[in-house]
RNA sequence: GGAGAAAUGGCAGAGUGGUCGAAUGCGGCGGUCUUGAAAACCGUUGAGGGUCACACCUCCGGGGGUUCGAAUCCCUCUUUCUCCGCCA
């Protein structure tokens, strides 16, 4: 969420950042400027009501205590019409900030200088690419006729059990998603991330602070009973865990890593993209969570690029990384690096990661702060990135590695997996 | 599931109708001392809104109520703890 009093210094700032989704957005900031002053001038008039009352009742306190209780209740009389003024100030107040509430949260993040005008994904800026596309053998196979040759994934199985999107991993094919998972955890542990086991609901509170309520409820699980969110990424839950926080200088840098399998409704998607590993249900991610200093946000977002770029190099996939163009980036971020994996297969490129700098969007919701040298409180910067998210990751894997006489094991899975070739 | 207790500032913890935005301790910040640091001592220090700056307003788990006046009394919800029951 944006703060106001931003938009107010900024306007024009705001609406050209804006512009670079490819949204006009003068009327509705317009709007929320109107909804600002209406409540800041029903705030003044309430606030001076109140005041005069409070002087009533401290001095209703001194005159009964001095005996003089007539003059007090002459007194009393008098706050009669006060209180129902306030009371009628208190409404309006509270239904210009409820609108200013709503029109706030459907705006989105306002693009760093860095990124790209553009509508959709054929704006993206390729920052790099790395790696061989391998050449494969004659009449190589995609990932999910692999799965069923080597009977590593049983996409039938999970519709039995559950409904399309809800694989079953079996065998070699458990074996390897586990592998990868311990891999990158070791991997992020080691590049100074705490590991986090979180719970996979959420409450509502914590939809709100990570922006997926309100609006995109849709995309998650609910589970009405106990009005829980199934986690649609571990980013809620870990994000979450600062909800409120006033930090310390000295907390920072703040650095988590968490597994978790992610639920996501995916209502609308269909066709041939989604076959397979592609789009899915339930799928398992290990993500990067970071709450740090505005003036280090952007060398962390770095850093976690640089991160994600060591491990796709480990296990020798080609990628590349793109910087998302302001009409494909998501609705909390500032700026978001994309990186995919070419599908040899497939004969496309797969999205694997997405690290993402929501500087205090985020926060401004959770009211996440810190007490900065100046001694004042302020918003910090949040974000986050995965590494990685598993089914693309084996989807490339199965896909380029493999050969006449089965799928290759990446030389650092192998002592994570026990074995060095499916066959 | 049953019975009881509790929820206060960054943290711990007093406060049971007006003089309480709230004692005290820890922590933070500034200073004295020191080659430097620690200790000790002195000062300072809750958050949000509002204002050019003041003034002023709101906030003691959430919501509602009583009262001229609520951290304090009442209702309700949530959470935590203790005991009992059940259980992976």
């Amino acid at each position: 969420m944006l703060q106001v009093n931003e938009i107010r210094d900024n306007k024009k700032k705001y609406i050209e950042a804006l512009a670079k989704r490819g949204l006009e957005m003068t009327s509705v900031l317009d709007e929320i400027l109107d909804a600002d002053e209406e409540r800041r001038k029903y705030q003044a008039e309430l606030d001076e009501v109140l005041a005069q009352s409070n002087t009533y009742s401290k001095e209703i306190g001194k005159l009964f205590q001095s005996g003089e209780v007539e003059k007090a209740n002459e007194l009393k009389a008098k706050t009669v019409d006060l209180k129902e003024t306030s009371k009628q100030l208190n409404e309006q107040m509270t239904k210009a900030a409820e609108k200013l509430q709503q029109l706030l949260y459907t705006v989105p993040n306002i693009p760093h200088d860095l990124v790209p005008a553009g509508v959709d994904e054929n704006d993206n800026f390729e920052v790099m690419r790395h790696g061989e596309v391998p050449s494969l053998h004659e009449g190589a196979l995609p990932h999910w006729e692999l799965a069923k040759k080597y009977d590593l994934i049983d996409f039938e199985l999970g519709v039995k059990v559950t409904g399309a999107g809800f694989p079953v991993f079996k065998g070699k094919g458990a074996r390897l998603q586990r592998a990868l998972i311990t891999y990158f955890l070791d991997k992020n542990i080691e590049a100074g991330y705490t590991e986090y086991q979180v719970p996979l609901m959420v409450n509502e509170a914590s939809g709100y602070g990570t922006g997926q309520l309100p609006d995109k409820e849709g995309q998650m699980y609910h589970v009405g009973v106990d009005d829980l969110y199934l986690i649609p990424t571990s980013e809620v839950p870990i994000t979450n865990m600062y909800r409120g926080d006033l930090l310390n200088l000295s907390d920072f840098p703040i650095k988590c890593t968490g597994y978790t399998p992610c639920f996501r409704r995916e209502a609308g998607s269909y066709g041939a993209h989604v076959r397979g590993l592609n789009r899915l249900h339930q799928f398992d991610k290990v993500e990067l969570v970071r709450i740090e200093h505005p003036d280090n946000s952007y060398a962390a977002l770095d850093e976690m690029v640089e991160h994600v770029k060591v491990i796709l190099e480990e296990l020798k996939l080609p990628y590349r990384i793109l910087r998302l163009c302001g009409g494909d980036l998501g609705f909390t971020s500032a700026m978001t690096y994309d990186f995919e994996v070419f599908s040899t297969a497939q004969n496309r490129w797969l999205e694997i990661s997405s690290v993402s700098n929501f500087e205090t969007f985020q926060a401004n919701r959770l009211k996440l702060r810190f007490k900065d040298k100046d001694g004042k409180n302020k918003l910090a910067h949040s974000l986050n990135g995965s590494s990685l998210a598993l089914p693309r990751v084996i989807a490339g894997i199965l896909e380029n590695y493999q050969t006449e006489d089965g799928i290759k094991i990446p030389e650092v899975l192998v002592p994570y997996c026990g074995f060095d070739m499916i066959k």
